[in-house]
DNA sequence: AAAACATATTGACACATATCTATGTAAGAG
DNA sequence: CTCTTACATAGATATGTGTCAATATGTTTT
């Protein structure tokens, strides 16, 4: 996953409604519907961050009738993960309390 | 740590020079002389990503001197590690081949 | 066919942001 | 004290974004 990926990642997770609908994936697919039902947007708003986070390749979606049903992407978002697991303060030698529950230290 | 951090912090780390940053303190504390030799902006450009980065918390800074030494704040980050972790798609029983490495499945 | 429902698209607007130039501040070097 | 170095702040500007009302598209129901 390139840098340019994550940036794209992160920015999708950077608006707490958009945050809101992916914790609301975790408990599994939904449809447009029931999200807009939790979240206080219009329905164009809705469909724009659905867009947002299509986009960036954590949703997926899939289309029944004329219901949307959308889920959280696993295989891509691991991979996000797995970037930001590699962020660490290991390196770092400084004294401070920085350092707890990181680098084993 | 709120949704609303999470977001914060997900916004700091929207930007790709911001992403750059971050990676390099990953190997240690550095000053932003250093920072800017590796960046192609200007001064001022870096003062500002290091504020943002700086406000969210997820970088700290030491003064010595005339320099001001950036790391990452290890504690911060971790609750972020965490928040993301516990983002799955466990919840869903679609059949197609999200799951991979995820949810033991 | 007509009505109702779920979703997407368009256009507008207020606000945020990444970047620069110019300038200020503070610390060390000569 | 003056000059240089490291960094911050102010102001300007172009671009991006979250939101809504209005409208369009496609699907199911009556």
């Amino acid at each position: 996953m390139t840098r340019e990926e994550v940036a794209e990642i992160c920015k999708a997770m950077s608006d707490v409604n958009r945050l809101k609908i992916i914790e609301m994936l975790t408990q599994g697919e939904k449809c447009g519907c029931n999200l807009l039902e939790e979240l206080q947007v219009t329905q164009p708003t809705l469909s724009h961050h659905m867009r947002v986070l299509g986009d960036c390749g954590l949703v997926s979606s899939r289309k029944d009738g004329k219901w949307q049903h959308y889920s959280i992407n696993c295989k891509r978002f691991k991979e996000f993960k797995d970037y930001v697991a590699e962020i660490t303060c290991c390196g770092n030698d400084s004294k401070d309390t920085n350092l707890q529950g990181c680098c084993g230290k």
